[in-house]
DNA sequence: TATATATTCAACCATATGGATGAATATATT
DNA sequence: AATATATTCATCCATATGGTTGAATATATA
């Protein structure tokens, strides 16, 4: 696989492996652009790590971030993550063409059988 | 969200999340059913680094091993991979809902514009 | 200008992770 | 019975991760 492509998969999945780091991407993909301390108010963790987990979101760009006077507006950008329905589906596609395979081999010793057998 | 499925969601991603992970799991997917040291002959890393991997995997259910005496049957699984796709899935519909109403609300507003600008 | 607010940065800590190596276990083979 | 093979377990190590707190920075408000 591209190199690149993969790298950026490692990324975006370490980031969303982290539950508060989905909750929060999910939280935003629900409720809209939001500011930190919106966001960290819906949390018991302090608004620092939450600050550190938007950054993690947004080295992933997962998120995206407009910085207006002291405020930054954090917006969920979910289509990066298509790479990871990528790979799934590549994944998934090679396994059902490998079972395809297997079952016509299976077919075929089958046959075979048949015809030894007479 | 369901705390069991959000666990089983961050064991998934974590365990895929690692580079060399997927590969084995890509291998397994493409080759089919293998033992441990077939499956290490592919990596420059030590065979104890890849049954501790293969261990994680296991651990997310996304390979399944079949003892043999001493030999130890890999296969992949990747079915257990369906949580994945229903979350990107069930925040994608979010995501779209949210946009339809946003839509909806700007189409309201543009009527409310023009009723007040006559 | 002084103060309050929004946010990040820096340092620290405990625990997790990914790798290595050497020993242990279980099973085959001679 | 002795040896070889397949695999895991235990330990160790360096680095990453997720959290905390306190300081720094930037902007708004009184």
């Amino acid at each position: 696989m591209d190199e690149y492509i993969n790298k950026q998969l490692t990324t975006t999945l370490k980031a969303i492996s982290d539950p508060t780091r989905r909750s929060l991407l999910t939280k935003l993909v629900q409720q809209g652009p939001m500011r930190v301390t919106q966001l960290a108010t819906y949390y018991e963790m302090s608004l620092n790590s939450i600050s550190k987990h938007i950054k993690v979101l947004e080295s992933a760009d997962l998120i995206s971030r407009k910085t207006l006077g002291r405020v930054h507006i954090i917006e969920a950008t979910p289509n990066s993550m298509q790479c990871i329905e990528n790979w799934l589906h590549s994944l998934r596609s090679i396994w059902e063409i490998r079972l395809d395979t297997l079952a016509e081999i299976m077919e075929y010793e089958k046959e075979n059988n048949n015809e030894s057998g007479k």
